[in-house]
DNA sequence: AACGCTTTTGCAAGCGTGTGCAAATGCTGC
DNA sequence: GCAGCATTTGCACACGCTTGCAAAAGCGTT
């Protein structure tokens, strides 16, 4: 019993006694069908299980639907957050995400962008990694639409999203001093991607224009082990800090767990913590971590709004807001 | 400057001075075209920049290269773990995944069986909810084929791989016994899963094998929250338990926090916990809890093998072992 | 040079759909 | 009944690709 082939669109038409053009409209949205054939067909459709063909329909109206996401580190806290509600706004618009992971090997996002284009995805939207110029071009050329979120770079053409990561920073030196904080660290990893620079800068800045000065320790992957070294690192350093600033929560939750474990200290009381992303484990009450919010729902929604909107296919960028979170691991408040 | 189209086979026939059958030949591994013409080909193909038209191809193939990944709440740690692995081995197998968020609204997973058909998916993997059984049936009439991850029941057709939740649990309760506990609970959400069931049964019967009762509350979603309020119900227990056996790492992690910073309660001195998955959280220090290891590796591995092999397509069982990860959450080991 | 064999090539049909165009149909008002 | 109009329908072509088939080309042998 080798499966049979799919039932096409004849097969509806010869059963409804109609041209397969009328098959064809039934399935259209705003094409001319009278009622009475519209229900014919939807009865045969029906009967026989149709399923509209998206390959040959995406081959006609040069327009597959189809998104691509192109991530790295999927299983991440925030990055799943965030596939999670881009994947729900996009279903909702009426396309289908597909998911190309780029993590190992280097020049996966730029394999995953000509993925994209074999196909023919309406848009890319890139939440790792950034692609060589040459395939942003490619993309662009062939009316491929690019979306970059909080990979913020010269590209020209697609629509980027980002963070006010310069100004979060400095309200975090605001609330350390707030809470009398004098000895101010920042806890970065390798990474250096744009954004993470961004907080490292803002921070050591704002810091700077109030006379203080900043240990700035970098070490690692941006994870969990890599706050762990961190905390290592700062908290044996000669003039303990009493304040630290963590690139990302996942930082700060090894980062809480080290110094708590390892050096005895009280989160606030003898250590103040902020972390960035506000990821479900920032509100876990062993870490009750103070942070800022991604705001996810507000990247998807830009995303797709600007997918949807035809007439917007100009260069575009976005700033958007990041929360402060406050919770337990700073004083005051 | 609308956009242009995408350069077809066509364009590159024609710069390469040779018929569009060549230009498609070359694309198509074990074809037959001379190295002379291939190179011709490859020239004027990396000349325009053209990429095959998978939805074409797929369209005369009848074989898409897609594979659909039904998924709800993507966000959680397990399932983005899984997520993650599951892409990763795709993609080396030469398909691509489609990844459609099932959350909200119950009819959803058979919304996405039938996108999955609309796009003539290969296959499908089904890793949340359950199908319809008219869609299932629809799914194989159709030629898709069909995996379902840790959702045991009893549809026909297609690959379905399950752990030995049952055995797990019984392990469990000899760890505990061992560690002089003798007041057995356990932490179930609502959802009633086949696992988390299984997880349930096993540890009870193995517990009243020994002759031990097992006090069983069952509360919300399964997430930290619901480990939360799980531990308020257990531990204002009159007889308050010294062992407690979460059916997943997140309940495990709401329930320490609040044994520890609600009741004052020391683990595993006062309170020996076991959980579920092996979520990263589990092990941070703060948690370093002891929990079965889903084996994302060995489940991504298994499906995707029985995809790429055609020969399998009869129905087949595959049942996993779930590994013990002995860390410090009960006593002894 | 003619032969047989293998490899390469081009032709053309077909995959399942959307849609412009012209023919057909239905409806309204004389 | 018929002109005038709006609506519906079917035909046929196009989308970009694969592939069976037969013709063409290459090549070694006699």
């Amino acid at each position: 019993m080798t499966a049979r082939l799919y039932v096409s669109a004849q097969e509806v038409a010869e059963r409804a006694g109609v041209s397969r053009s009328a098959v064809s409209r039934t399935f259209t949205p705003g094409a001319s069908v009278s009622p009475e054939t519209r229900r014919r067909v939807m009865e045969a459709a029906d009967a026989l299980g149709y399923q509209v063909n998206h390959l040959a329909r995406g081959l006609m109206r040069n327009e597959s639907g189809i998104v691509c996401l192109i991530v790295s580190e999927v299983a991440t806290p925030y990055r799943s957050a965030l596939l999670s509600i881009l994947t729900q706004k996009l279903q909702n618009a009426g396309k289908v995400a597909m998911l190309v992971n780029t993590d190992r090997s280097d020049g996966s996002v730029d394999r995953a962008l000509k993925q994209a284009i074999r196909y023919r995805a309406d848009a890319s939207i890139i939440m790792s990694g950034l692609p060589d110029k040459s395939i942003t071009q490619l993309c662009l050329k062939n009316g491929q639409r690019l979306v970059l979120i909080n990979r913020d770079d010269d590209q020209p053409g697609p629509l980027r999203i980002n963070l006010d990561d310069h100004e979060a920073a400095s309200r975090v030196v605001t609330a350390f001093v707030r809470a009398g904080c004098r000895r101010l660290a920042f806890a970065n990893s390798q990474a250096g991607t744009p954004s993470l620079m961004a907080r490292e800068h803002g921070f050591v800045h704002a810091a700077r224009r109030l006379g203080l000065d900043v240990v700035v320790e970098r070490y690692g992957w941006t994870g969990y082990e890599a706050g762990q070294v961190l905390a290592q690192r700062l908290l044996t350093h000669q003039d303990r800090p009493d304040a630290v600033f963590c690139a990302t929560d996942l930082l700060a939750c090894g980062f809480m767990d080290t110094a708590r474990r390892q050096f005895s200290l009280s989160i606030p009381d003898q250590l103040c913590v902020a972390g960035f992303d506000d990821i479900e484990q920032a509100a876990w009450t062993s870490y009750d971590l103070t942070t800022f919010a991604q705001p996810v729902e507000a990247i998807a929604t830009e995303a797709v709004r600007w997918l949807e909107d035809r007439s917007l296919h100009e260069e575009r960028r976005i700033q958007l807001h990041a929360d402060l979170v406050w919770r337990g691991s700073i004083r005051g408040g």
